[in-house]
RNA sequence: GGUGGGGUACCGAAGCGGUCAAACGGGGCAGACUGUAAAUCUGCUGGCUUAGCCUUCGUAGGUUCGAAUCCUACCCCCACCA
């Protein structure tokens, strides 16, 4: 099956510039995909684009990943409404070393025949004087045309917000990177989000221009929930791919609660099992969806993949023990084990002895609810409990005997979050 | 710069002297039902030492027994005009 055939029917190929699919055939090739270097951390939001360079790799392809130092100083206005905030260098620098660090968990950096590698765009963008851009590359675009790009427009539409002279530039240096990649590594492919279609396609054309090589895009859509849903996004911000900012636990549970309508496709889209592995569990999921088979082999594949065996495994071992057994057949050394990728928190042996301490306080100190009044509403709803038994009254006091062997207590609000208090 | 309209809780949006911690909708949280899903129904959605008290309606002052509501100044936004 080729590149794009795979693609297609994985529901992630948007679209593809003319003659993308007879260039892929006839050898391996070397495409690109950047990435934002905002934020430290990569999330589930950006496994799009991640796994569209494993197939890639998967292919026979050489993937670069272009963390965009320089671009991310200027701010891309695709689907953006207002100017953006501008990145220093050193935060550039350093959430592109991290960035690196976590793809290292899905494309292969080593291998001799294909492997993968990260470039940043500051290398270049970085040294070209302003008079030799303006020159070499500022000449080969319109101004009538980039007006009429739909980024461009729609905030040049707007007054009020408008668009900075920076991020009006944007397009230029992204086709620019293009055509860098194309001279340094022979790179001929751009991938990118659906968004990315007009920058893509002035990279080609910059390519095709200043260096006289034919080039090549393709695109993939871009992901919603089936709710409407921003995907990757839950109460709690973004689902990071950091273990730091994001638990295991948590992050298995994320695709544990994905909405019936969405888990299939997501196989699709994040897993690397073939087509007739999902339609399996399709027709599985279909028959008896409360055993929740194809989340479990979603959660586990990308789980596994991002965190490793061990973190899946206590990912797993903390999911089973959660929303299966009971707690209270436990010990203390077995609970400390599930939980320890629970959120947790700590409290003084003191507050637990003698006169003991408020429920109330017990969970908003520990975080779990935000103000003892929202403790207290949570327990008139009956969404509040400890070790798995319901708290009843809003004055209900918790002292050392309601310990597990006097080291945890588990609190819960409604039926899945847990939180594990130490007691110190 | 001129004229008019406006800034209310997470968001949208009512309120226009007391009965306003502030209608309604969305979102969020929780409960019920299920399957750790969706839909639906129910409750909650400023804080606290909770029959009470405290802080909130752009900011700062003022009028009044009493202000989100009236007055003054300032800041910001929107529409039209220049």
């Amino acid at each position: 099956m080729s590149l794009l055939e795979e693609y297609r029917w994985r529901g992630t190929l948007q679209d593809s510039t003319e003659g993308a699919e007879a260039a892929l055939a006839e050898g391996p090739v070397t495409a690109y995909i950047g990435f934002d270097p905002t934020a430290a951390s990569l999330h589930v939001g950006n496994l799009m684009p991640i796994m569209g360079l494993v197939h890639l790799q998967r292919a026979g392809h050489h993937p670069i990943v272009v963390v965009g130092g320089g671009t991310g100083l200027i701010g891309d206005p695709s689907g953006k409404t207002e100017e953006r905030q501008l990145l220093t260098r050193e935060t550039a620098a350093e959430n592109l070393a991290s960035i690196r660090a976590q793809l290292e968990h899905f494309l292969d950096f080593d291998g001799s025949t294909n492997p993968a590698r990260t470039v940043n765009n500051l290398d270049w963008l970085g040294e070209i004087s302003m008079v030799d851009f303006l020159r070499d590359v500022g000449k080969h675009f319109s101004v009538n045309a980039l007006l009429k790009k739909e980024s461009v427009r729609r905030r040049v539409e707007h007054d009020e917000t408008g668009i900075s002279y920076t991020e009006f530039s944007y397009a230029l240096l992204q086709a620019y990177d293009f055509v860098q990649l194309n001279e340094r590594y022979g790179c001929t492919f751009q991938m990118g989000g659906s968004d990315q279609w007009g920058n893509i396609t002035a990279g080609i054309d910059l390519v095709r221009r200043m260096r006289g090589e034919k080039a090549y895009g393709i695109t993939y859509p871009l992901l919603t929930g089936a709710g409407g849903h921003k995907f990757g996004k839950t109460q709690a911000g973004a689902v990071w791919l950091d273990p730091e900012l994001t638990s295991p636990y948590r992050f298995f549970q994320f695709w544990m609660t994905v909405d019936d309508r969405d888990v299939i496709r997501y196989l699709r889209y994040f897993t690397l099992l073939g087509s007739e592995e999902i339609s399996e569990l399709e027709s599985t999921h279909e028959e008896r969806p409360h055993e929740r088979t194809a989340h479990r082999a979603l959660a586990e594949d990308v789980t596994g993949r991002v965190h490793g065996k061990n973190g899946l495994a206590s990912a797993q071992r903390a999911t089973d023990v959660l929303f299966g057994g009971e707690i209270a057949g436990l010990g203390a050394d077995a609970i400390a084990d599930v939980f320890a990728d629970v959120p947790s928190s700590e409290i003084a042996l003191a507050r637990l002895e003698g006169e003991g301490t408020g429920v109330l306080d017990l969970f908003a100190d520990a975080g779990v609810c935000k103000s003892r009044g929202e403790a207290r509403r949570s327990v008139e709803g009956g969404g509040l409990s400890i070790n798995n038994v319901r708290v009843e009254e809003v004055g209900a006091i918790v002292t050392i005997s309601d310990t597990i062997e006097g080291r945890f207590l588990i609190l819960r609000k409604g039926k899945k979050n847990y939180h594990m208090v130490r007691i110190v």
